[in-house]
DNA sequence: AGTAGATTGTTGTTGAGGCAAGTACAACTG
DNA sequence: CAGTTGTACTTGCCTCAACAACAATCTACT
């Protein structure tokens, strides 16, 4: 069995990619577990915090995050089960609902997400000179933009016209999780 | 609701790349779907090809995929039962078993494997100037060896050794996926 | 208006994987 | 050598998420 196949050096980053991503989320689990809050649910309340009016429609938060449709239905259940989400009605759209951040979410999200960052600072982007760092960011979002162009659904900030049609992708922006 | 602490410049490296590593393994998919293989599957067929005499210890698997050792019996058992796997009893440790790549198992790898290759070239490696790619290789090793000193558990070459203590950790060996 | 087709969201079913408890063995202690 | 402690897997139970089928609604075309 020839063994170039496997030492092929364009998997080493991939490799190192999936390494970098898994050892980063074990780290994070603690403290989301103290929370109990899912990876999951985290990434949908953050989306939630930082878009206008604190609400995303069901479709745009399946486009954001790396969950289905039916898995964004059952977060959602979960969050609002638990008081930090309410699903609102469209108006413009009888067929569409907002997912929206109750005053109890944006204080969990705001108690949560500073220790989160320090996570962060601590297990990656301490670890690494600025000039590193940035050249980082540089090189994901050349990649982000290849494999993910949708992942920025729903944060134009039109949340008015949010009823519509999904509008225009906009300039990127990053997304936390 | 203060919304610096969404906006923290820490947490957009952090979102690239999840997002960056979301957007990939959806592009690998369909090629894994293609051979009845999950990611995970995949995962432990990669490790036990690059591995000495095509084995590894069940603990070893644990350690190096983002699996717990609960995960790797159960991906193991799947992997028999589709004859790409054999158990052997470890013959100096009687508790102990090795995961063995069969024949179909190695062919299997080996279909699959460039394929695979070619997806990271397109929609990874190949975007980047070389010399961002091994930039981007040094940060993410930097990250790695912080996050995730285990990842290489088991590859030390020494296979006849191997039914003994776990050996020390030698020269970090970038795992394929 | 009227119907075909697309889109939004929910639900039933299936399967994956984690945790904790259990079994079998190894290694250390006195 | 008996007893304790630690390690290597496995198994039962549970949670979670994807898929597909479905209901409701919207859009476009005639």
């Amino acid at each position: 069995m020839t063994k170039e196949v496997f030492t092929d050096p364009r998997i080493t980053a991939m490799g190192l990619l999936n390494e970098v991503h898994a050892g980063l989320n074990e780290k994070f689990q603690p403290l989301l577990a103290a929370h109990k809050l899912s990876l999951a649910e985290f990434d949908v309340l953050i989306r939630l915090a930082r878009s206008p009016r604190y609400r995303l429609r069901m479709s745009d938060l399946a486009a954001q995050t790396i969950l289905s449709t039916s898995g964004v239905t059952r977060v959602v259940d979960r969050l609002e089960r638990d008081g930090l989400v309410t699903r609102e009605a469209c108006p413009s759209d009888r067929r569409g609902f907002f997912a929206v951040l109750t005053e109890a979410g944006q204080d969990r999200v705001e108690r949560i997400l500073p220790e989160h960052n320090a996570l962060i600072e601590t297990w990656f982007t301490g670890l690494l000179a600025p000039e590193a760092l940035a050249a980082l960011e540089d090189t994901l979002r050349t990649v982000r933009d290849a494999v993910r162009p949708s992942s920025t659904a729903g944060v134009t900030g039109e949340v008015e016209r949010a009823c519509l049609r999904r509008p225009d992708r906009s300039e990127p922006v990053a997304a936390s999780e």
